[in-house]
DNA sequence: GTTTGTGAACCACTTCACAGCC
DNA sequence: GGCTGTGAAGTGGTTCACAAAC
């Protein structure tokens, strides 16, 4: 009953699919017509056969002796990672972060477009931000039934991320990425990503002081 | 010959601890005196036998029939994470996310000082920015002589990265945090973490792609 | 009775190495 | 001859389950 083409997917190798998407981009720009799992590891920072069996898992995309065909492949991984769909996204809180997002052009590059911002800090309410007004938090559900909001980013203070998180899962948001450094819980059904600054700085930091104290072989790529 | 300390902890592990890190401070905070693995996953979100295993690696500092001490944990974690050392930190590129880091409190909350600001951009430099001056990229070695940068953070275009990267570890800095969307390569020896927006978005994207492809079982928490 | 610390079983991911196809 | 696709082996991480300590 399942449609033919789905395969499960390890995590890890989503992860990386972002990734070669981005060198095929990179790849398609500069109008290259085929790229071998060698050359697109190399691009990608990681090692031939694991780009192999990755892409191995969407299907039989190379061709021996040849290669991939870069605009074949990138087709199939911007499909697979639902780029092919519009995604709205919400950002939650405006304060440095969230204004720094909502005028972040990455986010616009890749396809992912800003439809709403909010603020429970009435001073900020009805203030301008990168094209669109700030609207108070009670405007989420509004903006989702109007806009359908596919992702909604967590900007906000540690203390208010979970009530946050709350209103977006009422809203029907089933994607959220967090940015505030605190656990927050979602139902069954609500994909959740954390991205915190300081958790990376404290792993640097753990690194740093083992080489500082002399422990050799700890160094190097720790993403 | 290596002192006792010294064990190999699991990279799973290290990116771990900042969190229960967090978690004890809450808890010293609370004045709670003492916290069972149960109770302290819950709020790692993270199960029991991880939390044990983890605080392992570090040593047997919990009791039987009782728990851990949270103020002897949080000493015990903070050290191991090199978070009692001075840890300098420089921006590299202070556009919107650059600025928004220099601004961001998480940083300081958790210890570390931002010692330097820098931007090619010669409209930038010369600019106040959470009480700094901003420099520009030649600045870099003289900040990293005389406040010794121990964390190097770039916040500057994808094409600007990689020299921005070649920079920091020519002036001796060890540790790097690259938020730019792009692969870079540092020797061995330094250290090399990235955050990616938009990498972070597209993963959510493919998530939600499969559940309203009706893939069950593809659902929460992909951290 | 409670809770840690840890071998052992399990599972996920990575890497190897080569057969199969161009 | 070159490069993919993939079983098989290897590695690292998680979870189980229980003996040891309080």
């Amino acid at each position: 009953m399942t449609p033919d083409g789905e395969r499960r997917i390890p995590e890890a190798t989503v992860s990386r699919l972002p990734i070669y998407y981005r060198s095929l981009l990179e790849l398609s720009d500069r109008e290259v017509a085929t790229i071998s799992s060698e050359r697109l590891a190399e691009m990608a920072g990681v090692n031939a056969a694991k780009v192999r069996k990755d892409l191995s898992f969407l299907g039989s995309y190379g061709t021996r002796g040849v290669g991939y065909d870069v605009t074949y492949l990138l087709h199939e991984v911007s499909r697979e990672l639902g780029l092919t769909e519009d995604r709205p996204v919400a950002i939650v809180g405006v304060g440095n972060l969230g204004s720094a997002l909502a005028n972040y052009k990455g986010f616009a590059a890749r396809g992912f477009r800003i439809v709403g911002l909010f603020d429970s800090d009435p001073s900020k309410q009805g203030e301008m931000l990168a094209g669109l007004t700030v609207r108070p938090m009670d405007a989420i559900a509004d903006v989702a039934k109007e806009d359908g909001i596919a992702i909604g980013i967590i900007a906000v203070p540690a203390s208010e991320a979970q009530r946050v998180a709350d209103l977006l899962v009422e809203a029907g948001v089933r994607s959220i990425l967090n940015f505030a450094p605190v656990v927050i819980s979602v139902p069954e059904g609500v994909s959740l990503r954390k991205v915190d600054l300081a958790i990376e700085l404290q792993i640097l930091s753990f690194y740093q002081q083992r080489r500082e104290a002399g422990t050799p072989e700890f160094s190097s790529s720790h993403t």
